[in-house]
DNA sequence: ACGACTTGCAACACAGATGATGCAAGTAGC
DNA sequence: GCTACTTGCATCATCTGTGTTGCAAGTCGT
């Protein structure tokens, strides 16, 4: 049994996705679709057979399970794959050191931007693989600095619960990304910041 | 093949569970186990197997099977169970009548309340019973009716989406419930009202 | 105390998914 | 064009979960 398309190998010292070799050109087509077909499949239904992931592919079950060796292992090759997306996208915003309302928007696009392609597979933070969970656990860490940073410059409240704020952060980008008609990833990103600093109240209600 | 609870039959007119004849006292209580054995362990890991469900509530396997019928049966009376809690919980709160805020808070309450100890039940909304679906469609309805009087009173903004606010205001709930830690549902309500009305934001940012 | 009901246990049938293998046909890359 | 790689297909073994049944032991309600 080779296993030619692990991600992150437990030999390996970086997230890079290692081979044993590198594949043929048609090989290297046939993961990608197998990639991309289990992601449109699971994020439909999160227990679709290999079957199923093998049809919406265009190729053989058998064909799966030469890539694959086993359901854990294409999930997983999907979670590192995303995972990879993920924490460049949010690299790419500068969330460390651009003005922290820029850095928020930019960071909330480029994530929505991958979320929204790959939904399931970010769903897997979770993973058996330390390496996912770990670079979900930096990003997170990353978005708590930024938040913190945020508040010193006054663009976030300073009685805010911050893990809390991140969660519901989180949330609004999911729930935004569940909205793939049509909108496009800048207009979603600043609904979902909008809504995160201003909430949906008017400034100064009469109460009740 | 008796089929002694099978949450809304469709010969029964209303959502009341319905049953061929009563039970006798101590299978009543089997089934109460089963069901809050079923949300446990289903909340944990909604892929759990009937076996797991069964040990969870201390009894046989093949009892469970004696209850429901079939896992789906299981679920759609445990979605059932809930559901009525559900809108109760929503009717108490006078969410039509109350003033707006008062309405907001109360229903917010409530429903963490039934959230917390149902809250994979609750996810089964889009459940394939009718009943289930249509009352989940119905709290959404009387949801969005709130936000329009909490708009016209001037608590929630004029120029908010309506179906995107109540998305959110969904969305803070289920977080919120992730909070089983110690907290009580009225400071929960708190938490979950305020962040949807005010956000995170400072009221006048020094913008960047 | 009696009868009806309920449960646990052992056993079975069955369906569906996973994973492996050998072979023949086709294709990429030198 | 040659070789090594890749794929589809047919096939098989295995496993796990579901759902059923019969029976013996125990319990509820009257």
């Amino acid at each position: 049994m080779t296993l030619p398309y692990a991600f992150p190998m437990k030999t390996q010292r970086e997230s890079t996705p290692a081979r044993s070799r590198p594949l043929r050109a048609d090989a290297e087509r046939t993961v990608t679709a197998i990639l991309e077909a289990a992601e449109r499949t699971l994020s439909r239904d999160p227990a679709a057979t290999m079957e199923q992931i093998a049809e919406a592919a265009g190729v053989a079950r058998t064909t799966v399970h030469r890539r694959f060796a086993t359901r854990e292992a294409l999930i997983d090759a999907l979670a590192g794959w995303a995972t990879e997306r993920f924490a460049a996208a949010v690299d790419a915003a500068h969330p460390d050191t651009a003005p922290p309302l820029v850095a928020l928007y930019q960071t909330t696009a480029n994530v929505l931007g991958v979320k929204v392609s790959w939904g399931f597979a970010m769903s897997q933070a979770s993973s058996v693989n330390p390496e996912v969970a770990r670079v979900h656990s930096g990003v997170r860490d990353t978005c708590e600095r930024l938040f913190r940073r945020a508040q010193e410059a006054g663009v976030l409240r300073a009685d805010i619960d911050i893990p809390w704020t991140r969660r519901v952060y989180y949330a609004l980008i999911h729930e935004a990304a569940q909205n793939r008609n049509e909108q496009d990833t800048a207009t979603l990103a600043t609904l979902v910041v909008d809504t995160l600093l201003r909430g949906a109240g008017t400034p100064h209600p009469d109460r009740l």
